[in-house]
RNA sequence: GGCCCCAUCGUCCAGUGGUCUAGGACACCGGACUUUCGAUCCGGCAACCGGGGUUCGACUCCCCGUGGGGUCACCA
């Protein structure tokens, strides 16, 4: 590569036009990593020129998802940095004067048109089946014409005139050599008639301002770097290396959405994906470290990146997989860090709860949650009484009688437990089991049941000893009735 | 439709001309362990899009087809 030497700089440019994506945290993970990788810097830029739909919420959402992903920035509108601001919209002035250099060079037209006439042709260009594109109409005004125009104050854009023949291409770092006839290239709006400028001209000006090095976004934009890599050459500026990620795609195959998969990275921090497993996840869906190795940290990773490991190839986002790689990382966690992490966002309702006590759940819970959001839904027997049919009561093969009967001499073995743990416990319940001559199953499915409400639980001892003697005995009580019911029908 | 990108198990990721009767993972199906679920361990299922080249030899290189995707806004 020509810029091997090139300090590097890259950038995120979200749009602050709804919740921080997942596509767009993908990309911002790349960056991250390649900066930390190269030594390099990382910014944030907010592209708010769409003064339809940019939101300040917007903004703030996306800084805080982005945090939360542990995506940091060196450079941004929050903390600033050597080419602030890093606000599109404080950057007008910026634009406008570009757009007037682009003016002055015969590299961009006025174009006077108005919104109306651009939809009745490409109304009828889509009629006649012709391809699609701005007609020129404005391309070659006289000069008396655009003063007139001008002195009549009719709002105009500025376009960016593309050459008539030739053909404008770019090396991509990870798909090679890229090129399109010019005479497939729109004469793109760079100046919008409110005075702001597109995505195109703010994104080329800007990344040449704060001296990015590498753009490093997705796949959907490769159609439209020819018309950067013209503005480049218009200004007389070296273009930055340009690197086109795949695309995520839904189960489908189409470009990842919101109506087909969660997309907001709000959602995935709210279901208690951790960090660490969504960031390597998203980074296996573009890299891999070779070594039919999938779990990795981010360090790994930023240790031993390199471009010929990115896939080009569009990776279908499989929620799946991503749950049982957040299961991996939920499991690796110690759990005094899980419990902490449970309660920081908070994951759970039980934050008055002693925290020895949601400590010694944790360790039991651990094992069978993908999501941090979980725990609520498999721990609440911990907290309350859920009622419960009678029949649950009642093991395979067995009937009320029996359970009832089962449960009255469980609950005479266990008053005479002194020690109310979980080995003694079970040691209890086993003499029980040779006792009743029962099997085991059918002992402990009725007391699972009385004492947890479920007949799923976290495992039985250990549960009974965190639940405690009275509650225990209070819930079998409750169990006892239940079954009795039955048995009096 | 034009242009552009892409193409290995259902999905994710390996494979960079011979070591491939193609490897790992998720999911799925069995089995083991077990007080339920889960976790864990073991095993199974399952793919090089098609056709031409190049080569002593192609999953790997080239071309064409096919398929999928993206893009064609005063949105990014």
């Amino acid at each position: 590569m020509t810029d091997r030497d090139r300090h590097v700089r890259v950038r995120i440019a979200p749009s602050p036009t709804g919740p921080p994506h997942v596509g767009n945290a993908y990309i911002g993970l790349f960056d991250f990593v390649f900066a930390r990788h190269a030594g390099g810097e990382f910014a944030l830029r907010i592209e708010d020129t769409d003064r339809e739909r940019s939101t300040a919420e917007s903004e703030q959402a996306i800084m805080e998802g982005f945090k939360w992903l542990g995506l940091d920035w060196d450079e941004g509108p929050d903390c600033g940095g050597p080419h602030a601001p890093y606000r599109q919209s404080e950057r007008s002035d910026l634009y406008a004067e570009h757009a007037r250099m682009l003016l002055e060079k015969g590299a961009a037209y006025r174009c006077f048109c108005a919104p109306e006439r651009l939809a009745r042709m490409r109304k009828a260009q889509r009629e006649e089946g012709e391809s699609f594109g701005y007609d020129g109409h404005c391309r070659d005004l006289g000069e008396e014409e655009i003063a007139a125009k001008l002195a009549e104050k009719a709002p105009f854009t500025v376009r960016l005139k593309v050459p008539e023949g030739g053909q404008t291409g770019f090396t991509d770092l990870v798909r090679g050599d890229v090129s399109v006839p010019n005479a497939e290239i729109d004469d793109q709006i760079l100046l919008k008639s409110d005075g702001f400028p597109t995505y195109h001209l703010a994104n080329v000006v800007d990344d040449h301002l704060m001296e990015i090095s590498h753009v490093i976004r997705a796949e959907e934009w490769i159609s439209s770097t020819p018309k950067h890599v013209l503005l480049y050459g218009a200004f007389g500026w070296e273009a930055p290396t340009f690197v086109h990620m795949p695309l995520l795609r839904n189960k489908d195959k189409t470009k990842i959405s919101k109506r087909k998969n969660p997309t907001s990275l709000l959602w995935y921090r709210e279901q208690g994906f951790l960090p660490a497993a969504l960031r390597n996840f998203l980074a296996l869906m573009g890299w891999s470290m070779g070594e039919d190795r999938e779990i990795f940290s981010t360090e790994e990773m930023i240790h031993g990146f390199t471009w010929d490991r990115i896939k080009t190839s569009g990776p279908v986002f499989d929620m799946q997989k991503l749950e049982w790689m957040n299961g991996e990382y939920i499991r690796a966690t110690p759990p005094d860090e899980l419990l902490q992490r449970i309660l920081e966002e908070p994951y759970t309702t039980r934050v008055d709860e002693p925290a020895e006590k949601l400590l010694e759940i944790v360790k039991l819970i651990q094992e069978r949650i993908n999501r941090l959001a979980d725990f609520d839904e498999q721990t609440n027997f911990f907290f309350e009484r859920e009622d419960y049919d009678a029949e649950e009561l009642i093991p395979r093969k067995q009937d009320a009688a029996f359970t009832r009967d089962v449960l009255d001499a469980i609950g005479r073995k266990l008053g005479s437990v002194e020690e109310w743990a979980t080995e003694p416990l079970e040691l209890a319940m086993r003499e029980l089991a040779d006792e009743l001559d029962c099997k085991r199953g059918a002992l402990y499915m009725p007391l699972r049941v009385a004492v947890t409400c479920r007949r799923v639980s976290t495992p039985l001892f250990e549960t009974m000893e965190i639940l405690g003697r009275d509650e225990c005995s209070e819930r079998l009580g409750i169990a006892a009735r239940k079954v009795g019911a039955l048995v009096e029908d």
